[in-house]
RNA sequence: GCCGAUGUAGCUCAGUUGGUCAGAGCAGCUGAUUUGUAAUCAGCUGGCCGGGGGUUCGAAUCCCUCCAUCGGCUCCA
């Protein structure tokens, strides 16, 4: 007998030798049907495979990731047995399950697959899904299995086969296709009910450039039609909240072929919402110690030799603007600290003087590739909401502090609470890749991992992923399709006071090499305002939106009275509008209702009589009947719940 | 940049196999209406069908090419 831990702690006895099915059905026979793969000490496996020892176990179904995951991968084995069957000769890649489904690299030779033929594919799949086909799991010789897939002319099997230890190799059949596979799997293909093929799309091999291109269909199941449709529906709501389409109709930004792609244009709305984001940040940094400055946009080529950015990146920029006469070369500047750092090299600081901390709101221009182009949240010409911070090497962890004060600020007073954090050292194994003493390193993480657990902050730690010069932590956030955005951002540099030979008098009165810090708590107002978009639908926090109030005069006879109202309201900075068409008061509201405006106020004989104004508030209803005074009150109120500290 | 798709009025979309196919709704303009919490009525103006080239007696429709957009890949200082 086995003892086998369940996920409440408590400890049942099994044979050895028994299955995850076999607990499941112990347990319920409900469970037994609903179980899609178990996790024994950790590791997921399927149903059938016998367990020797004692374990703990969690079993698996729908309402798990591990669950939906097993039952997204076999989905993808069930893609790719449809696919050979109707495109017999096609070879494979790899086909794992994702967030939302799964995919599968496929490369069929010289004939290409489309949405026209998706229909198709998923008519196979649930055929295969009915015969209810048994995935059965076999483990053979690492040359076994490479003879199996070059028989059958798979190269890109072999390529991973090859890079597999020797020893013993496991396969998976169902439904007539054999796949190099780790599994786990689903018992069989019966619990796939609905499926839908979502979209094609090109991929390279392993990621790499250089490599064929594949082709990647994507797909994704569920045990129920119903949860499929349900699916649809949502992908159907998220695109409601793209910011492309809302930055459109609420005139915020556009583009223009003719200015060029990724160069947005902001229109009046957008500019009005983007300057109030600025002075909100700007208010901040100032009672913060920051000092504005500003530099030109374009950069002489020297002073990206001497940051670098040259050597990594002068290929894949801009190319550089030459002046007539003697030939020097400028590039559009693709970031601030080079110029903020001659600023600092500008004068002789004492010890005391640190930390510097210069802000600026920079805007910057990057050759970003055509494809890579998306809204607002990658463009080619942004203004980033920068500083960079000079400081004593102690000093790290009490800048990184107030750093994180911002962002959280700025977080809250924009209702916005759907973000993660993470933070990026070095890899402790790699050394050699990274500039800066030891000491510093260690020295700077541990202020990162302290700032960050002080201030409450939940951040996932990731090393490797620190940049060359330093280590850093990012704010990130999804949009309404569930793609990852980074935007804030908080990093230290050793390189860049290096390379600029930048230094202060130590108490000691010898020279030092301040440290720099880079944040950027929006990260770009351009990708900021796309994901505030898409976090609130357009519908703005108060202080924020562009409008946040219009007066709807019932009829002609009170238009006198609500310009009144309007002329009082812009008296104490309310950003009011007046509809003075001649249309009825229902479709006035509907209107402002879609302008997605806060505030509505309707006026007619009661209110002029009394002076009032009937309130109704965007998406709630009517509020009643206010004095103008106790309305701006009311809103003065609500501006201040978010912004105040 | 690569793979695939898309591009018809300001916006959202119809336009069968090439032959009155240049259309609708909303928006806009003009009038009428004077309106009380999500659409008043009528009339009218909008388009070189993304640009260029080709095939054809004839192209929004077929082909080529460029541009832009969308979904991914790669990239992201």
């Amino acid at each position: 007998m086995i003892q086998i831990t369940l996920p409440d702690q408590s400890v049942k006895e099994f044979p050895e030798g028994v299955t995850g099915l076999d607990i499941a059905k112990s347990i319920s026979e409900g469970l037994a049907r609903n179980v899609l793969s178990i996790t024994v000490n950790g590791e997921v496996w399927d149903l059938d495979i016998p367990i020797h020892q004692d374990a703990t176990i969690k079993l698996n179904t729908w309402d798990d990731k591990e669950g939906k995951a097993t039952f997204w991968h076999s989905s993808a084995h069930v893609m790719a047995a449809a696919i050979e069957e109707l495109y017999p000769g096609t070879k494979f890649g790899i086909g794992p399950d994702i967030e939302n489904g799964f995919y599968y690299d496929i490369d069929l030779g010289d004939r290409s697959i489309s949405s026209n033929d998706f229909e198709k594919i998923e008519n196979k799949m649930l055929e295969i899904a009915k015969r209810k086909e048994p995935f059965q799991r076999r483990e053979i010789p690492k040359q076994e299995a490479m003879a199996y897939f070059r028989e059958k002319g798979d190269e890109y099997k072999l390529d991973l086969i090859n890079d597999l230890e020797d020893g013993t190799i496991s396969l998976y059949e169902s439904g007539g296709f054999t796949d190099l596979c780790r599994g786990p799997h689903l018992p069989d293909t019966g619990p796939i009910k609905a499926v839908k093929l979502l979209n094609t799309a090109g991929a390279y091999w392993r990621g790499d450039e250089q490599s064929k291109q594949l082709t990647r269909v994507y797909g994704i199941t569920f045990p129920k039609k119903k949860m499929l449709n349900e699916y649809l529906e949502l992908l159907e709501e998220a695109k409601k909240r793209d910011h492309r389409k809302i930055g459109r109709e609420m005139e915020l930004f556009a583009f223009s072929a003719k200015v060029g792609q990724g160069l947005p244009l902001w229109l009046p709305k957008g500019a009005e919402m983007r300057e109030n984001l600025e002075n909100f940040l700007k208010k901040v940094q100032r009672e913060a110690g920051y000092q504005p400055v500003i530099t030109p946009h374009i950069g002489h080529k020297n002073l990206y030799l001497t940051s670098g950015h040259y050597e990594k990146y002068g290929e894949d920029s801009f190319r550089p603007i030459t002046t007539p006469s003697e030939g020097e070369e400028f590039f559009l500047k693709p970031m601030n600290c080079p110029h903020h750092c001659e600023i600092f090299k500008n004068k002789q600081y004492s010890y005391k003087d640190l930390p510097i901390r210069l802000a600026e709101f920079g805007t910057v221009y990057r050759y970003e590739q055509s494809g890579e182009l998306h809204g607002l949240t990658r463009v080619r010409g942004f203004t980033q909401d920068d500083a960079h911070i000079f400081c004593r090497p102690e000093q790290v962890k009490e800048e990184f502090t107030a750093v994180i004060d911002i962002v959280l600020h700025i977080f809250r007073a924009l209702d916005f609470t759907n973000y993660s954090a993470q933070i990026s050292l070095r890899d402790p194994d790699n050394k050699e890749k990274y500039i800066g003493s030891d000491e510093n390193w260690e020295k700077a993480e541990k202020a990162i991992i302290e700032a960050t657990s002080e201030k409450g902050l939940q951040a996932e730690i990731v090393t490797g992923e620190a940049a060359f010069y330093g280590p850093k932590l990012d704010f990130m956030v999804k949009d309404a399709l569930g793609r990852s955005w980074q935007l804030g951002t908080i990093q230290v540099d050793y390189n860049l006071p290096e390379r600029f030979d930048l230094e202060y008098i130590g108490q000691d009165n010898q020279r030092h090499r301040p440290v720099m810090l880079h944040r950027a708590p929006f990260g770009s107002m351009e990708r900021f305002v796309a994901v505030m978009i898409e976090h609130c639908a357009g519908n703005f926090p108060l202080w924020l939106t562009p409008d946040q109030a219009i007066v709807l005069p019932i009829s002609e006879k009170y238009e006198k009275y609500g310009k009144k109202v309007l002329e009082l309201l812009k008296k104490y900075d309310i950003r009011t509008l007046i509809d003075e068409r001649s249309e009825k008061t229902g479709k006035k509201i509907r209107d402002a209702e879609t302008r997605k405006i806060p505030y509505m106020l309707i006026v007619g004989e009661k209110e002029e009589a009394e002076g009032t104004v009937s309130v109704r508030k965007h998406g709630k209803g009517d509020l009643g009947t206010l004095n103008i005074e106790d309305f701006v009150e009311m809103v003065n109120e609500e501006i201040a719940q978010f912004t105040r500290k």
